[in-house]
DNA sequence: CTGAAAGCGCTAACAC
DNA sequence: GTGTTAGCGCTTTCAG
């Protein structure tokens, strides 16, 4: 950038002091400048900026950070990426900060969230100006270590009434609710549930267990399927299933993917859909609506939860106001052939 | 962690001085115990570690990064997360690199693969240790800046004779070839191809134009669809390609996503597959072999391929010789009902 | 609205 | 194998 011969010598980076050399005012002035614009001089300020494309000037992010305390890196704990409806909400994570000079920086957490305080402590050598969940954080020492933080931080896909800061998420009480009436109403009477069944999947199953009641149905079975996702998977917790519960005539499952695995394994084996067994699945994955027969199934947003996400925490780091604390996206019902009478 | 009942005051962290204070040696040799265990006796390091545990002590990684000119952030330059052979690819990054101390960052580039200067640039103040991209950079003056960088790079999900560094990746040549050998052998001759058509794209259409001319066929429409991939829009292409090319006979999709669509599209009109149009994908995503009928396609595997990709990056990192610096997985063709004869 | 001095916490370079 | 000194580049005081 600079016109001459020096070029030749990356010898060392363009501090703030060559910028200010350049524009004829002092290095706390061109940080000041370029952080907090309206504390300087409208005229200083161009001719400060003019400096800084002059010689090419990047910040120093560790130098500042370092003095400052703060940072410009938001801390992501994400789960699995192999599940869509994670992949889809960090996408929409991502795109929130796009161009916002924050910096994402991303650790992996169970699936279980059962997130222990070490792997937290693990991020705060960065100071993350924020903290975004992919989860809502179980384990209460981690929730305590957090909170004495006093940073943003966003608990996602999941629901409470204390969240540590902002929660995006929705409530799978409520999922199960919507689904357990829908099986009540329909009239199945021996039904299992197969799917994560611990933590949020607990509330899932209580929310469902619940409604299927005032219907004087009950959850006949449960075939817990933890942390796994994949259309073999589904076959299987299909066939394990009618092992255990042969006259079994309506399925939940706790992923799309498992559904449709039952339902491939369901048509291999000459078993009717739904006629002998209904089949239903949570996620609302877009395939739902193409297969035959047409998936039953509870949509979920996971990219405008993470968009929302991202929004949430972007908004309190500028110091705008954030209306709602907690923001639960509705989780609907999607009835469709699978699992018709 | 402290006995005392300073506890109460979180005043400023601790630093090394503290630990070297209770471990009875100077700061310096705290850092090298720390960031370079051989270079300390035995015995002084124990103390030392000891020390540690008793302050709660954790490296302050600005002042850190700002003193060495390092870092252990790994830059990740990454596609869209919505595509499941990135979320997959990146999730086996992710896993390559748990537990190793370094921190990965994320960058979102856009699926073309043109990215800027600036988008590179806009990473560099926090002097990553590594930078790994999903996808093959283009633009030649990213390139150039890119390798006067002098720092390890892994490029990933295509294939160059000449990478910046590392490469792990495939050729899309090979997998178009592939699939023009196979619909060659089967006699189709009014083929279309529906999917990215530029750049990678490209490379795919060239090999697979290249094997159809050897059995006397050809590509007879190309109907591009430049970074889309839902199912939505694999129906639309199926549509698409029978308005302009009546008498297709087999249809090469750049994803299995759009392969599934045009299948279901096809169902829906009650157009025989493969009878009348024999239907490939390309990614070798799981349903495709649980679909009726099994989707013939390409196998890439994309969460392998990250954790090599992480692993490579890892072994260079640490100083390790790494044998291979371009690793090609293979494209293998999955053959299934979908292009029987 | 602008500046001078100081220091964030660490490690490179050079002793010994 | 260990210590001393200095300084990475920025921004927080505190003055003016």
């Amino acid at each position: 950038m600079a016109t001459d011969e020096n070029d030749r010598r990356p010898k060392r980076a363009v501090r703030v002091e060559d910028v200010a050399r350049v524009a004829g005012v002092s290095p706390i002035t061109v940080s000041r400048a370029l952080s907090h614009p309206d504390k300087v001089k409208e005229e200083t300020r161009q001719r400060i900026l003019a400096a800084v494309t002059e010689t090419g000037y990047v910040l120093n992010h560790f130098a500042s950070s370092l003095r400052s305390g703060r940072s410009r890196i938001i801390q992501v704990f994400a789960s699995n990426l192999t599940n869509p409806h994670f992949a889809t909400s960090i996408q929409g994570i991502i795109e929130a900060f796009e161009g916002t000079g924050f910096n994402l920086m991303f650790a992996q957490i169970g699936y279980s969230e059962m997130l222990e305080v070490d792997v937290v402590n693990g991020a705060l050598p960065f100071r993350p100006a924020g903290v975004i969940f992919t989860g809502v954080v179980r384990a209460e020492a981690t929730r305590e270590a957090l909170s004495k933080l006093d940073m943003p931080i966003v608990e996602m896909w999941g629901h409470r009434d204390d969240p540590l800061d902002m929660l995006v998420g929705f409530s799978n009480a409520d999922g199960g609710r919507l689904m357990g009436e829908h099986f009540g109403q329909r009239g199945f009477r021996r039904i299992a549930y197969s799917g994560h069944a611990t933590e949020r999947g607990a509330e899932r199953v209580a929310g469902f267990r619940e409604a299927l009641a005032q219907h004087g149905a009950d959850l006949t079975l449960i075939h817990p399927m933890e942390g796994t996702r994949s259309i073999i998977d589904g076959m299987g917790a299909f066939d394990a299933i009618l092992e255990k519960l042969p006259d079994c005539d309506a399925m939940f499952f706790g992923t799309d993917i498992l559904a449709i695995g039952a339902m491939l394994r369901a048509q291999e084996r000459n078993i009717p859909i739904p006629a002998q067994v209904a089949i239903a699945g949570f996620g609302g994955l877009d395939f739902t609506a193409h297969v035959k027969p047409g998936l039953t199934t509870l949509n979920i947003e996971g990219y405008e939860m993470g968009l929302t996400a991202g929004r949430m925490m972007l908004a309190r780091l500028n110091g705008q106001p954030v209306d709602r604390l907690i923001f639960d996206y509705p989780i609907t019902l999607i009835e469709r052939q699978s699992t018709a009478r």
